[in-house]
RNA sequence: GGGAGCUUAGCUCAGUUGGUUCAGAGCAUCGCCCUUACAAGGCGAGGGUCAUAGGUUCGAGUCCUAUAGCUCCCA
């Protein structure tokens, strides 16, 4: 026991006043820093690194306390536990919110230099960068903070730069003229990921196009009218019965007057609209296809922000894309060429980031070469050297590697890395290297930056400074990210890591559930409905948040998740807090002594250990299952309702005796196995765990619980008789209590009791009188019902509790029926079951024999009850 | 259109290789208690044809098929 007085420990468990100091003293004696240590294994795990634009929010939650979970149970089980902390320089995001912020001072990106922008990117990240790592702190995370990266720290830079060059040299980045994602907002190309399809309520616009000489038009449909204005052909289904004589022929585009072909294409849909399509192939994916399939012309009609260019006619330019719409539908009407217009619903590419429609666009992008990369890291999720939890997310990785396509890696903005490669002024000539050329005033840099995914990818190795580093924390153990970047990230740091390092960059996959609001709906900044977790700490404690979300998220399900909800790690808390308190201020008057562990052991005792070991198996088995909600609710039940409901109660009784020495003696005993529970305890609840632990006795300036040896399993301490005889003692208490319970006999009300058994030991009537609140218990073989009385069943002894007086027979008779109708019900059940001979002839010889017994046990009992029920007077 | 997942108590969810004390927990509800750790608590109670319909099996929340509803991902 601490000096600390037991008078200054609150009745309340105040989690605010205790969750600072402890952040402070962690860190500031340095107890998760890692470095190398080649006799010690490794436990490593890289933070998803979170944006520098970003504020943490209940997503952040989760997964980090995931992360320092298996941190702190690693590091507490002699592991070397390096966790690297980090951020991301996120470009798209940044940009926006830099550009957004410029535009506020007054300032427009193009009327400045590059350099002066990201003179204002870095001094951003200096000012917001950090933020989010202060309130993950408050978490009590216990990252490596001396370990802290960033994206674009000039080491990581060159690292990224250098894996350009080294793929581009081996051929597997590529300069291409594509159809790409553009997000007219940012002007600049996205990858298929960063698009999100969006259902929004549209119109079909069917148009007629007059068919060369002659006086016949095709109807074409479409939800886009201004792109026809880079109509180059119409498409029809070949086997279409209804067009067939007309492939070959030619329409006059309206507006524009321009002839476009008509021709054949498996790819229309013959059911669809009037069979007849519109092919726009420098506006849509689709239509590309089939521009590049027939030699069509590929006519561009936007600029980059999505207004019409110079291909369009004069007076329909420089129009943004849904005036031109209208226009475009206006002159349609004009010359009597629309057919009709329908309401239709349909799914809508929009930006990531820009948050507007992304346009399918052409222009000049770097690629990366996806084929051989996925298929090697496709392998090594297949064949199971990367673990997926839970494993279904296989599948849809399964699917996504399988139908890849080169990914887009250029980005036209100015924060990122800037791509390595030099065009020469005169001849155009392609120089890629990390460093620029020699005589670079004869070349112009390309200006695009990689998309952030292509930085990012490097994670897992490159925040490792060193090669020792690296050969000594690579690969990592556990990843622990939200499905949703399945692709974005997971996937690309798999290929990055069997290309470059030639080997899995991480063992374990954790996929978080995704955190949603009570209707199931997802957090949102716009809805409103995503709580401020500081305000939770504030209220709760970050210990609550951290146990409560981890106790209701289940494995690979959604959350629905409400700041309410967190009473379940604060009334467990607060549980805790106070069965601390109970047993120090009972170490105020009663002496430890470890010499008297052992000792005054009686099978109360025995049982709880017996609990404790077959719990630490549970809890450590889900653990390495990756069943952390099932680990904490094992931890839950163990705690609150063994150890306090039960052992504690149970303790009182000598806690209270007469003989000091053993009052020590479970005292001490008590203490020692509530610091295990703690320590069991301490990765979901790493401050109120660190609290006790240095109250119960006390510490060095440096120790921590966080630090000390995790229990180790006994298994020889469980102890099945002792589970048995407090099995009997919990059955005839629970039954007691039942009956006091419907007959509303208060507390303070003693009874008596009569037991029917000659085999009742001492100490089980000690307990029993205790926890049934028993005044008089008299035990025998030949003992008879007293009149007017209860009566229980238990284990086939009965329990006869005399209620003179208080005693209500109806009650006591409907109690005694209901059990009589359960009873035959059961036993109804298992006869049959064992009368069936093909059960009897099939079943397994052990569950027969359970059986058996079932129908002995439970026939015996009804035949008690069914006596009990006769002589009911 | 393709894929993944879900449907168990009023609510949110557990139920790991099929064996009727496995139909459970927390919250909510209803009793009785300010019992000297905890009223953020203790003790007790009520409440479910395990979405629907078939099938496999001696035996099915548990396996198979179909249907309905919901969610997510991809096209």
């Amino acid at each position: 026991m601490s000096e600390q007085d037991i008078n200054e420990i609150p009745k309340a468990y105040k989690p605010t006043d205790v969750e600072d100091k402890w952040i402070k003293y962690w860190e500031d004696n340095r107890l998760y820093h890692s470095e190398v240590d080649e006799t010690k294994e490794p436990y490593t795990i890289v933070i998803p690194p979170p944006n520098i634009t970003g504020i943490l929010h209940i997503g952040h939650i989760l997964n980090n306390t995931l992360q320092d979970i298996y941190i702190r149970y690693k590091r507490m089980t002699g592991f070397n536990a390096c966790w690297v902390p980090g951020i991301d320089h996120a470009s798209i995001a940044t940009e926006s919110k830099v550009i957004q912020m410029l535009k506020e001072k007054g300032i427009n990106k193009n009327d400045i230099s590059r350099e002066e922008f990201l003179k204002h990117c870095f001094e951003w990240k200096d000012k917001y960068g950090g933020i989010i790592f202060q309130q993950l702190r408050k978490l009590g995370v216990s990252c490596d903070w001396e370990r802290e990266r960033f994206t674009m720290d000039d080491h990581y830079y060159k690292k990224v730069i250098e894996t350009f060059v080294a793929l581009y040299k081996k051929d597997k980045i590529y300069k291409g003229y594509r159809m790409v994602n553009w997000c007219p907002k940012t002007k600049s190309a996205i990858s298929d990921e960063e698009v999100i399809f969006k259902e929004v309520n549209g119109k079909l616009w069917h148009f007629r196009y007059p068919i060369k000489d002659s006086d016949k038009y095709l109807v074409v449909a479409t939800t886009r009218p201004e792109t026809m204005l880079g109509d180059t052909g119409i498409a029809i289904n070949p086997n279409d019965e209804r067009y067939k004589d007309i492939i070959g022929k030619k329409v006059i585009l309206p507006i524009v007057n321009r002839e476009i072909p008509i021709f054949g294409d498996e790819y229309v849909d013959m059911d669809f609209g009037t069979g007849c399509v519109k092919v726009t192939p420098a506006h849509d994916v689709n239509d590309y296809d089939m521009g590049q399939r027939h030699n069509l012309e590929m006519i561009n009609i936007f600029n980059e922000d999505a207004s019409t260019n110079d291909n369009v006619p004069e007076d329909l330019r420089g129009l943004d894309r849904y005036e031109v719409r209208k226009k475009v539908i206006e002159k349609l009407e004009a010359l009597g060429l629309m057919e009709k217009i329908e309401e239709y619903t349909n799914k809508v590419g929009y930006s990531q980031r820009g948050d507007v429609p992304i346009e399918p666009y052409l222009s000049e992008q770097w690629f990366m070469k996806m084929e051989e990369l996925a298929s090697t890291a496709l392998e090594v999720v297949k064949d199971g050297r990367i673990k997926f939890h839970p494993e279904h997310w296989v599948k849809t990785y399964e699917h996504w590697m399988t139908n890849i396509r080169d990914w887009c890696i250029s980005r036209q903005l100015y924060w990122g890395h800037q791509i390595p490669v030099w065009y020469h002024n005169e001849t155009g000539e392609i120089y890629c290297d990390a460093m620029p050329p020699k005589d670079v005033d004869n070349y112009t840099q390309e200006s695009d930056v990689l998309d952030t995914w292509a930085s990012s990818w490097l994670w897992a190795y490159d925040v490792f400074p060193t090669e020792e580093e690296q050969n000594y924390y690579y690969p990592t153990n556990l990843l622990v990210t939200g499905p949703d970047i399945i692709f974005f990230w997971v996937a690309r740091m798999i290929m990055a890591g069997m290309e470059f390092k030639k080997d899995i960059p991480f063992k374990d996959v954790y996929f978080t559930s995704t955190i949603r609001d009570p209707q199931g709906r997802r957090m949102s900044k716009s809805l409103g409905n995503s709580p401020d977790p500081l305000d939770i700490f504030q209220e709760y404690g970050a210990d609550a948040l951290r146990f409560t979300i981890n106790y209701i998220a289940p494995l690979g399900q959604d959350v629905l998740f409400e700041t309410e909800k967190c009473d379940i790690g604060k009334n467990f808390a607060n549980k805790i807090w106070n069965a601390g308190r109970f047993l120090m201020m009972n170490a105020q008057s009663i002496p430890l002594n470890e010499e008297l562990k052992d000792k005054h052991v009686d099978f109360v005792d025995e049982w709880i250990q017996s609990r404790f070991q077959s719990t630490l198996k549970q809890f450590t088995d889900a653990l390495d299952k990756f069943e952390v909600n099932q680990a904490s609710k094992i931890l839950y039940a163990f705690i609150w309702n063994d150890f306090c409901d039960w052992y504690v109660e149970l303790a009182k009784n000598r806690l209270y005796s007469d003989d000091d020495e053993v009052k020590s003696a479970v005292l001490t005993r008590s203490i020692a196995l509530f610091e295990e529970m703690m320590k069991i305890l301490h990765p979901f609840m790493p401050f109120i765990t660190e609290e006790i632990w240095q109250l119960t006795h006390t510490r060095k300036q440096g120790e921590s619980i966080s630090v000390t040896e995790f229990p180790k399993l006994n298994e020889s301490l469980i102890n099945k008789t002792a589970e048995n005889e407090m099995d009997f003692v919990q059955a005839i208490v629970s039954g007691i209590r039942n009956i006091r319970g419907e007959m509303n006999i208060p507390p303070s009300k003693k009874v008596s009791a009569f037991i029917r058994t000659d085999s009742i030991t001492e100490n089980q009537t000690v307990y029993i009188k205790s926890l049934g609140k028993v005044e008089e218990l008299i035990s025998g073989a030949d003992i008879e019902k007293p009149k007017a009385s209860a009566s229980i069943v238990v284990k086939g002894v009965d329990i006869y509790l005399p209620l003179e007086g208080v005693i209500d027979l109806d009650v006591e008779r409907q109690r005694i029926e209901k059990e009589i109708k359960r009873l035959e019900g059961a036993v109804l059940g298992v006869e049959k079951k064992l009368g069936n001979s093909s059960f009897t002839d099939n079943a397994p010889a052990d569950v027969v024999e359970k059986e058996r017994a079932k129908q002995r046990d439970w026939s015996d009992a009804l035949a008690k009850f069914k006596a009990i029920h006769e002589d009911l007077t």
